[in-house]
DNA sequence: TTGCAGTCAATATC
DNA sequence: GATATTGACTGCAA
């Protein structure tokens, strides 16, 4: 639709807004035969002229400000740099360059000084630095992601990680400047990155940009010049607003108010930050247990029994859904990588266990539903003998396990031989359908029942055990394996294969239980059988 | 309208 | 001070 009326009703270029003349961009180069026939996979040949016309539109990455050609030469730290050498084919380094030309020119890149000229960087940082705010910037880098390969997510934040660390370099500074997004994405993405085919185009930059900032051999020297340039102007402003004696606003963080008027009032506006308690926490999980996708009348019922705004629980399901999908991912490539070999799991294999446990484990209902309940105490000496080791336990024996298809659960047999929906993509389309209209069996009583005393732990036990194992990543991964490690060189493969692994698959099967149920359910009753995924 | 992906930004933790 | 967690928000697609 929008094409066509694109095509029939094209808006004046001076009309149009920068995304309004994205697809105009898109079009020229098309026409060009810049963009290949496809856009996509691109095969062949692909990036060399594209890629290049591209970027010559504007710089792809922000990074490039930081000219940096004259800074001597302190790579020997510059551990990176080795590796992407040797991955990289040619279209990887016509990528490397194009990052670091666009470069040089941008900014000061002159005398090898970095700009820097003053603290003034400072309020607008962000300046200097690329947010990919612009839409110029972003366009470009757009169009490297489309032109990219697949790319190993797990390898690029895994090796990300260890330059970061290697070289005392902050997520938040490496955020902002290569990535254009704050710490606690960059936080969450390290730890928690997604196989590159669940990736949107949009989720997909952030590791484009971090490809070549790996491939860029000058990739650290140019962080540490900005990270001496943000301390300079640091010092340069601590300095000036000390001596001008203390009306400066307090440190308020990068903004940048342009001029004094604004600041103040916004701090009105903020509204608090919820925190939820961990009580209320446990409920939600239990809730979670028995339906993942809760009726709009067991949101209701949900937030007024735990005194909460309802869109306040309708987000937590949002995210806890999302959170625990992604973990599934991580598990998967974790599980994928110790199958071939032991090391890969170093850093993520870390932060990716530490955190999610909490929530990941409660995916499974097990150590979510035990352990809340009313009285922590109480619950916790329960936990011994059952549920709580259970989630502890159970993984390493299971892991030895072979195929947990065998788990005792019925449940898994069925699934096994049947069409068994993609972790989420059943649970959206059909899931919901169902349920809304006859959930009357357990649904709504259980859940409104569930958060507060409740507990039949109906679906914690039942659910969990399963084991269907969605495809979500495991075809994907067995689609094309190798495109992107030819190009980016990079060891690992993306994706899992041997998501055989048994935490993981109880995980899903926990995630995927309700769904299943309810499928059941409505087959059993006769619900039109068009089910299918 | 609903669900999701991707983020931000406030907090918690380390 | 850096990193991790997480509630909320935005934009998009079905």
């Amino acid at each position: 639709g929008s094409v066509s009326d694109m095509l029939s009703r094209p808006k004046p270029w001076s009309k149009l807004t920068q995304k309004g003349r994205e697809p105009f961009i898109r079009m020229q180069l098309w026409l060009n035969g810049e963009l290949g026939q496809g856009v996509l996979p691109v095969q062949g040949q692909q990036q060399g002229p594209v890629l290049h016309s591209v970027t010559s539109l504007q710089d792809p990455l922000p990074q490039g400000c930081v000219s940096s050609e004259s800074t001597p030469k302190t790579s020997a730290s510059c551990s990176p740099a080795p590796e992407s050498p040797m991955s990289s084919s040619e279209s990887v380094k016509s990528l490397t360059e194009l990052v670091q030309q666009p470069c040089p020119p941008i900014d000061t890149s002159k005398d090898g000084k970095p700009p820097e000229p003053s603290d003034p960087p400072a309020p607008d940082s962000q300046p200097a630095t690329p947010l990919p705010l612009s839409g110029h910037s972003a366009l470009s880098i757009q169009e490297l992601v489309a032109m990219s390969p697949e790319l190993d997510t797990y390898g690029i934040t895994k090796r990300v990680k260890e330059v970061l660390t290697d070289n005392n370099l902050g997520q938040r500074l490496f955020g902002e400047t290569i990535l254009g997004l704050t710490q606690g994405s960059v936080s969450d993405l390290l730890a928690r990155p997604k196989p590159w085919h669940k990736l949107s185009l949009k989720g997909r930059e952030p590791f484009v940009r971090m490809q070549l900032w790996l491939n860029d051999p000058n990739n650290v020297e140019k962080l540490m010049d900005m990270k001496r340039m943000e301390k300079k102007a640091y010092m340069k402003r601590r300095h000036s607003s000390v001596s001008d004696s203390q009306p400066c606003e307090p440190p308020s963080v990068g903004t940048d108010y342009s001029q004094g008027a604004s600041p103040q009032p916004q701090h009105q506006l903020k509204k608090p930050r919820v925190v939820l308690a961990p009580e209320e926490k446990e409920a939600l999980k239990r809730a979670y247990q028995q339906k993942p996708y809760p009726s709009p009348k067991t949101i209701e019922d949900l937030a007024t029994q735990l005194n909460l705004k309802t869109s306040t629980v309708i987000n937590w399901f949002h995210n806890y859904r999302s959170r625990i999908r992604r973990e599934l991912f991580i598990e998967e490539i974790q599980a994928g990588s110790q199958g071939q070999a032991g090391a890969s799991d170093s850093p993520s294999a870390r932060s990716g266990r530490a955190a999610p446990s909490s929530e990941g484990d409660s995916c499974d209902g097990v150590e979510a539903s035990v352990e809340a309940t009313d009285g922590p105490g109480a619950a916790d000496a329960e936990e011994p003998g059952g549920p709580a080791q259970r989630e502890e336990a159970p993984r390493p024996a299971e892991k030895a396990e072979p195929p947990p298809s065998g788990t005792p659960g019925p449940d898994d047999a069925d699934e096994e031989g049947r069409p068994r929906p993609p972790p989420e993509g059943p649970t959206d389309g059909p899931g919901p359908l169902p349920n809304p209209a006859a959930p009357a069996a357990g649904e709504d009583a259980a859940t409104s029942a569930a958060p507060p005393g409740e507990g039949p732990g109906a679906a914690r036990d039942g659910a969990p055990r399963s084991s269907a194992l969605p495809s979500t990543s495991a075809p994907a991964a067995a689609r094309r394996p190798s495109s992107l490690q030819s190009l980016f060189g990079l060891p690992e493969a993306a994706g899992a294969r041997d998501s055989r692994d048994n935490p993981l698959r109880k995980k899903k099967a926990a995630n995927l239980n309700s769904i299943i149920h309810r499928l059941e359910k409505a087959a059993s009753r006769e619900e039109p059988i068009e089910w299918e995924f």
